[in-house]
DNA sequence: CCTACGCTTGTTTTT
DNA sequence: CAAGCGTAGG
């Protein structure tokens, strides 16, 4: 095979340029398309830095260029800001290449296939609606109203009498989910990760089939149900067949990270595995908890009877080979092979920061006196990150950083749609789409002074013996003196859903919401904005429809009101849990509190499996270090369980990740008694403010 | 039938 | 700290 381009691959290693032009026929120029179908099955085995993006974004480069057509690649990415970075950097190479023809030769990049497993599933499942009983308008769940909904079924089912124990609603939810993505039954799933809810698998299977029908009525569809919609339409002879041959080539990011109902979807839509390529690195699989299975990863070769290409990424570009060093004796320490050894291409350079600190303040001031420091010496914030388990572990820190006027954005943790007062107007804008909404409905009418679940339980029956028309529910009767708030919230309704203007709509509905949001929250005026945030965001999309799905599937980020709004073209420093910072990388990064008890997890304790998931959490972590990497570790450690008897901390244990071995190959720092010292009074004379000031006057 | 209040409980990570 | 539950009072 000639080389696709010297040009645009000459960045590349030999290995990138091989996974980037694998199968891959020249293009005459002329455009003229290739057979379809003729690759063969890929798997790219991209450790930590080695250049992943790069090289996906160029093979996808180099499609286009050969004379694929770019609506039929699939792209799946693990974010849908993976998916957008991927796209950005593939039209780069390709119109790096094609500058020198004219303008009307040059393949446009564009992959509207592209996103993470679930929105491709809602996409489809939008534009086959009609085939496959679905109405279109449906609602998206995401996981809390599911959970909500589920519990409107484990009330009625009366599981939910306290005498029973039965498991709670997020218990529920987790086993749902976990037989609908691992494909598994209530039995499997119950014994390997819920032996506590073994006695209850009748009742769960009461629960799960009612809570389907719930969903169906209320034409509402949760995370799973994309993905098992999706799995579903790859069962039925011609639309399996129609979706199959829409997609020539099929990329997968993240492949670690799927799960056994993605994986069976990827065999459904390429049974033969031509033209797939998945990318990923067992030694990042850090979402199990979500079902995730390496063993897709693992097995992928033997999926295809060995017609599978492996390309192994080892060389590293992101970072130095101290910072390496750690991360490979990390790895090595694991009872389980990962057979990857990074090397880097940089040279190498200060070794990574073990740095002990008293207690979480210190550990904040530490930050945040390295980050300016770090910034006086010419590194921007944006080049620094501060990474954490668990969304809280920021708290500290954020106080400090606002008090010191340090901007920052974070990713990961609440995000301001999960709260209240948005879900609240989220849920009348859905309901206004989806009269059927019952979750939606519900929220909504016990808003209003005098309904709780009793009457909103009657008006709910009376919709819906009124074909859930809104016209007809003004009709709906009750005491008087409640009377005008519901013709309120009717008016609102019949508005909304005979209206297409989404930012009119979304005003109206805010305007209305406004004396509920001050009933409601003491706080009503930090909550305020948020809401006019939301509608900003609304400028962006089209109608209703658009922006309520997509924003259950691709969240905004949080809030960031508490150093203010940073701009986008302002610096900003960004503080992400691991999870969120999945391919990423900075020039100096920090990790807070390494550990026992965050690193690994106190939940991951005694469960051989979760520890090593914890400990390919600080492989991600270290890993997304450039030049320096910090990880810091408090003596005493904040424990929220405490919280009541005395002392709010409990003396952490060093993180069992720290071995010997690994400590030998990071520098020791011990912060806190003289920074205490420093803030201590010298109380040498006594002086008499109080009498100087009274002499003022 | 609805609300308000006070008590207990139980807290990861995310599409 | 917020959600869930029980109780007393409209």
């Amino acid at each position: 095979m000639t080389s696709v381009s010297s040009f645009s691959l000459r960045r590349l290693n030999s290995r990138q340029q091989l996974a980037a032009a694998y199968d891959i026929g020249e293009s005459d120029g002329a455009g003229s398309a290739i057979e379809a179908g003729t690759s063969r099955p890929l798997l790219v085995l991209a450790g930590a830095g080695t250049g992943k993006t790069t090289t996906i974004a160029h093979r996808v480069a180099n499609l286009v260029r050969s004379g694929v057509s770019g609506n039929r690649i699939l792209l799946m990415t693990f974010s849908r800001r993976a998916a957008r970075e991927m796209i950005h950097r593939a039209a780069q190479v390709v119109s790096a290449t094609a500058a020198t023809r004219p303008a009307s030769a040059r393949p446009s990049v564009k992959i509207p296939w592209a996103g993470t497993y679930h929105s491709i599933a809602h996409r489809l499942l939008r534009l086959y609606a009609r085939h496959v009983g679905l109405q279109p308008g449906f609602s998206i769940l995401d996981r809390s109203d599911a959970a909500d909904m589920l519990d409107v079924c484990r009330q009625e089912l009366r599981l939910s009498d306290k005498h029973k124990r039965f498991p709670r609603k997020d218990a529920c939810i987790d086993i749902y989910s976990r037989c609908v993505n691992r494909q598994a039954t209530i039995k499997d799933v119950t014994t390997r990760d819920f032996p506590w809810c073994q006695n209850w698998q009748d009742e769960l299977r009461e629960l799960f089939k009612a809570y389907t029908a719930l969903k169906q009525s209320s034409l509402s569809l949760d995370y799973d149900d994309l993905l098992l919609y999706w799995y579903y339409m790859m069962q039925e002879g011609w639309l399996a067949e129609e979706v199959a041959n829409k997609f020539e080539h099929i990329l997968v990011d993240e492949y670690q990270d799927t799960n056994i109902l993605q994986a069976a979807i990827l065999k459904k839509l390429s049974p033969e595995g031509s033209g797939v390529t998945v990318v990923g690195d067992d030694a990042q699989s850090i979402y199990s908890f979500r079902a995730a299975e390496v063993a897709n990863i693992r097995n992928f070769p033997g999926q295809y009877s060995g017609k599978v290409k492996v390309i192994d990424l080892q060389e590293n570009y992101r970072s130095h080979q101290a910072i390496l060093d750690f991360a490979n004796v990390l790895m090595s320490d694991s009872k389980q092979p990962y057979c990857r050894t990074l090397q880097a291409q940089k040279g190498t350079g200060d070794k990574p920061f073990y740095v002990t600190v008293e207690d979480d303040f210190c550990q904040a001031r530490y930050i945040t006196e390295q980050i300016l420091k770090n910034r006086e010496d010419g590194l921007q914030l944006m080049q620094q990150a501060v990474l954490f388990r668990n969304s809280h572990h920021s708290d500290a820190l954020e106080v400090e950083l606002a008090r010191r006027n340090i901007p920052f954005v974070k990713y990961g943790g609440l995000k301001f749609l999960e709260s209240q007062h948005i879900k609240d107007v989220m849920c009348l804008l859905r309901w206004s789409v989806n009269p059927k909404d019952r979750l939606a409905g519900f929220r909504c009418m016990q808003l209003l002074p005098g309904v709780g679940p009793a009457l909103a339980a009657r008006a709910w029956q009376f919709l819906m013996a009124n074909d859930a028309r809104f016209v007809a529910l003004s009709d709906f009767k009750l005491p008087k003196s409640r009377q005008p708030e519901w013709l309120q919230l009717c008016g609102i309704l019949r508005h909304c859903s005979g209206v297409p203007s989404l930012l009119s709509n979304l005003n109206e509905i805010v305007q209305w919401y406004r004396p509920y949001l001050e009933r409601r929250f003491p706080d009503f005026a930090v909550r305020w904005p948020d809401l006019e945030q939301l509608q900003q965001i609304a400028h962006a999309y089209r109608d209703a429809e658009h922006f309520l799905s997509d924003l259950a599937l691709d969240p905004p980020l949080a809030s960031g009101d508490h150093a203010g709004d940073p701009l986008k073209d302002e610096d900003y420093l960004v503080l992400s849990t691991i999870h969120s910072a999945k391919g990423q990388e900075w020039n100096s990064v920090y990790i807070m509190n390494v550990v026992d008890g965050s690193f690994p997890s106190e939940f991951a304790t005694g469960d051989d499996n979760l520890i090593e998931e914890e400990r390919r959490l600080l492989y991600v972590a270290a890993t997304r270090a450039k030049d320096q990497l910090h990880l810091i570790s408090p003596l005493r450690f904040y424990l929220p369980q405490q919280q009541r008897h005395g002392s709010k901390h409990v003396y952490g244990a060093q993180s069992r990740f720290m071995t010997a071995t690994l400590l030998e190959v990071c520098e020791r720092r011990f912060y806190g008694e003289s920074q205490h010292r420093a803030d201590q009074v010298h109380a040498v004379e006594q002086i008499d403010l109080p009498a100087r000031i009274s002499e003022l006057w």
